[in-house]
DNA sequence: TGTACATCAGTGAACGCGCGTTCACTGATGTAC
DNA sequence: TGTACATCAGTGAACGCGCGTTCACTGATGTAC
């Protein structure tokens, strides 16, 4: 049952040297067509056409449309979640407060928002259609691993929160800027009509947001900014 | 060029009585399918089953799937904007604060969002596809006239805005309530794994975030709840 | 009130198009001896 | 090094399915005289 070579489902695992690199050219090729439209006006050809390869060559490196996007799909959450949750390890964040921690998620997460526009918005509508439950348990559980790395660091300061229901709190915030930076950033013909703000104004001004919601003084501001 | 009546575009005016009451049937019919499943997953079929009519029978009323969804989204989108204009007009609000403003368009909006959960998710959705510039326009529009009429208010309160840069936090501070609400309204199961409130702790908690962004001093608790 | 005719309302099988997928085939690469 | 054969990589036209839309037709309603 379990193949000899553990190659994700659906794609078939090459066995010369340069199918390899037609799959890779395969994926780019998606990708760059994701980063322009959604999948939905994408389809097969385009993206064989695309990778120099036919239609055939295409069902020779993936058994389906479906089984190219997961395996990118897959790769990247396994990357999203390695980052995300090494930068939020507990240990590096020893005696800093709530306000940085907060700030640093954020920056990350409109970073790789920016970054990984196309498949972002991918995920988002495909979690967003009903269809198929298999796809939102995995990205539920990608979300879960993501907000739960943040979440641990806040509920061991929840001291600094003056809030009346802090877990309440840590996760209506995290919901408010998880919402608004995925509007803003993957979406944003559906607010042009209000203020945009560049990138750095936006880990800001979110930053600010969530701790006010907390309820944690401010008695420095919160504004100190840090490049990375 | 312009017809006789002047019906929505798309949908042929019922000359007899009982092809206005067919019409209804279809769109009652849709609206209940869309509570249940995005309309990608429905289709004129199934619509014209439930409504009890035949397929040709639905295109004798409307003249594409399309027109359909144009017309209740235009009714209901007009619905909407008397309502929240009406609510929000500049003379109902003499003299009151901004707390007690803001959380009356946010109760007012998770209302909305809560009883007409099916069209919004399907506007939601929509709009968000990139194909029709035209449909993301009439968006805007609506988008921008619902917020509008919140902005108003608020900016003509400026004075009562601690935040330094009171215009952008009004509307980025909308951006992130109205997309929380989006979250969990209209698409819940993306959240699961966060903590979920009832209708009346989500309005009072994104009203307390709102106001606390823009920095509204919480001398007494913005917390008394009223009862329309 | 009755008849003839025009228009409207509705039926449901058939059509057509887009698009994911298949399949018979050609060419390239690797292996055995 | 050369030959024969097996397997892999890739081609592109054809297939098939779902689904929105059409169309030839039947029945119902209204109107003229």
């Amino acid at each position: 049952m379990a193949p000899a070579t553990p190659a994700p489902p659906g794609v078939h695992p090459p066995k010369q040297a340069r199918s390899g690199a037609t799959k890779e050219r395969i994926v780019e090729a998606a990708l760059e067509l994701l980063d322009r439209k959604p999948l939905s006006e994408v389809g097969v050809a385009e993206i064989a056409r695309r990778a120099g390869v036919s239609v055939g060559g295409f069902y020779a490196r993936f058994a389906s449309l479906d089984a190219l996007v997961f395996t990118f799909e897959n790769d990247f959450f396994e990357r999203l979640l390695g980052e995300v949750e090494g930068a939020l390890d507990p240990g590096r964040w020893e005696g800093r407060r709530i306000p940085e921690i907060v700030e640093a998620y954020i920056r990350m997460a409109v970073t790789a928002f920016r970054r990984h526009r196309g498949r972002m918005r991918q995920v988002a509508l495909r979690s967003r259609r009903a269809a198929d439950p298999a796809f939102r348990e995995r990205v539920n559980a990608v979300n879960l691993r993501l907000h739960g790395a943040l979440r641990a660091l806040l509920r061991a300061r929840r001291d600094e929160i003056a809030h009346p229901d802090p877990e309440g709190a840590i996760d209506l915030g995290l919901t408010m800027v998880s919402a608004a930076m995925r509007e803003t950033i993957l979406f944003p013909e559906m607010c042009r009509h209000l203020n945009s703000f560049p990138d750095d104004a936006l880990v800001r001004e979110l930053t600010r947001a969530y701790v006010a919601f907390l309820g944690i003084p401010t008695r420095a501001r919160p504004t100190r900014r840090r490049r990375t």
